[in-house]
DNA sequence: AATCCCATCAACCGCATTGGT
DNA sequence: TACCAATGCGGTTGATGGGAT
């Protein structure tokens, strides 16, 4: 006997939000703070099962996210992160703050999994796949990570960056990528009535996006990311697309 | 201009974990 | 301690847009 569905599936609109839906969801959780999300679509209006509600908020409404691209800086401590601790991407997410686990497993996917392989670099073990394939084949390792790496680098077009400490996780984009990523993320820009309203209200205390740092966990073990949410808002630009203009906030 | 191909990412699915009783 | 419901997490899918032909 299998496991009972999260929500009835009848009645249940499924696929892209609409802004319609967006407004909702984000009215209601300004005005009453994330509660259990089982209940949000019916106390919100919305024809969504709850897990859907939370997926659209942490992963796209959320105040606190940045938008664009991953910066290079941000690409280094998900690399040196994913070595430490493997695919546990919300583990990840929790030192990069403004950052979901799934925009950070896409772009993992997309696009450090291809630069680590072009550097020569398995992205699952993070040593070199010449010595990934001689321990496949022989049994064992033959070749230092280090070494490797390097040669491969000079070949591509990633700066690679050997880790002090002898590890095989510390590489940077090339200048090209950190212009384009750069000039994505607009983080200055005049704030509307909407953001002085979102830095001024009192917001639910138990917003954990209001409050998280993530550097108490022990998984990190000295890893240290940038602070938590420096008060981007760069996803309110967006809200004119949402028809929010003339929208009325208690 | 039309079509195809590929990269990207939002969203879904199902299992794991957590918390309450 | 066991059970159940709610939530979290990671893998995967599919719609979409942009570039190549």
């Amino acid at each position: 006997m299998g496991r009972q569905p999260c929500c009835d599936k009848k009645g249940v609109k499924q696929g892209p939000w609409t802004a319609e839906e967006d407004k909702k969801l984000i009215s209601f959780i300004l005005t009453h703070g994330r509660c259990c999300w089982r209940a949000v679509p019916k106390l919100a209006g919305l024809l969504r099962c709850g897990k859907s509600c939370r997926l659209r908020w942490t992963n796209y409404l959320r105040p606190d996210l940045k938008r664009g691209l991953l910066t290079a800086d941000e690409e280094q401590l998900v690399v040196d992160l994913h070595a430490k601790l493997g695919n546990r991407w919300s583990k990840i997410a929790a030192k990069l703050p403004g950052r979901t686990d799934n925009e950070i497993k896409n772009h993992w996917n997309t696009h450090i999994k291809k630069k680590l392989i072009k550097m020569g670099i398995d992205p699952a073990t993070h040593q070199s796949l010449a010595s990934t394939k001689a321990v496949s084949q022989t049994g064992t390792s033959t070749q230092s990570c280090q070494s490797t790496t390097t040669e491969s680098a000079k070949s591509s077009d990633m700066t690679h960056l050997l880790d002090p400490k002898g590890g095989c996780s510390r590489y940077v984009s090339a200048p090209s990528d950190s212009l384009e990523q750069s000039s994505r993320n607009t983080s200055s820009h005049v704030l509307d009535p909407l953001v002085n309203w979102l830095l001024e209200a009192e917001l639910p205390a138990d917003e954990p996006w209001l409050n998280s740092t993530g550097s108490n966990d022990p998984d990190f073990n000295g890893i240290v990311g940038p602070s938590p949410w420096d008060g981007t808002t760069d996803w309110l630009l967006d809200y004119q697309d949402f028809n929010m203009g003339n929208y009325e906030l208690e």
